[in-house]
DNA sequence: TTAATTTACTACTATTTGGTAATATAGGAA
DNA sequence: TTCCTATATTACCAAATAGTAGTAAATTAA
């Protein structure tokens, strides 16, 4: 296997070509963890609010409609996963987004999902027509 | 605003375009929820064990290591996000990636996270040379 | 038929995690 | 200084979930 010394590419290429039993469980739970941070509502919901601008966390208490505390730890986490990043501006802390990696894993998952309804509802109406022969 | 006959896509532009409080929890609920499913390790192995070609239950328990029903429980939620189909076959059961998006996704994600472990590789180098200078 | 194999399902436990109330901290105003 | 506002942290509870042992169901072989 030749070398590759861009380390930028030989975790991509090494990731999901192999068996699992050769893959590092190391990586597989840094891009679990990833995942793991968009997989709730709450904080799909703040990644939504800053999609339109910066936001200092008042407006997204106010714009989620969720718990201060609760925000607060919902930045923190989507901060530690590099998703938006904090600045503090005087008593204020503005969040914004950091990696708009995000909303292109979101297009994508929710164009999935359409085309699965849309299989769904195929299906639902060749029943239909089926029903109605009788 | 012009309407959309084509459900196809008014679900993705107008999920991510507005403010948080005019956004269906449903859909995010949604996007949520597939995001959930590839936010495990264990799933993300089977996953990968998949990636060089379908494989039936026992096969997956031997390339992952994973408990008989664990993989059993895995491969339902995987199924029911539409990520693996399933297929009889005699005894066995063959499964099988169902939707390739979820590479394009782990790509993605992976070329985020070894981009930010190159920043903080920088910052550390950094770090060292100044450290070095007394 | 019986036996063996493969997969799915059913509790059950232990851990994790979202939400919240209370508290702490920190910056700006008076 | 004191007070007020904004944000973070802590402690706690409740719900969700990964893993597992045991069992069930279904298929094939003998």
């Amino acid at each position: 296997m030749p070398q590759n010394t861009d380390s930028r590419f030989s975790l991509e290429t090494t990731l999901l070509d192999h068996e699992a039993s050769s893959l590092s469980p190391t990586v597989l739970a840094m891009i679990a963890d990833f995942f793991k941070v968009l997989s709730e509502v709450s904080r799909l919901q703040i990644v939504c609010a800053l999609k339109n601008g910066d936001k200092n966390v008042s407006q997204i208490i106010e714009i989620t409609g969720l718990g201060q505390a609760n925000v607060s730890k919902h930045l923190k986490l989507l901060t530690q996963a590099g998703i938006v990043k904090r600045t503090q501006q005087g008593v204020n802390v503005v969040y914004a987004i950091a990696n708009p990696l995000v909303f292109s894993l979101c297009d994508l998952v929710c164009n999935s999902i359409v085309t699965q309804l849309q299989q769904q509802n195929q299906q639902l109406e060749s029943l239909k027509m089926f029903q109605k022969s009788f």
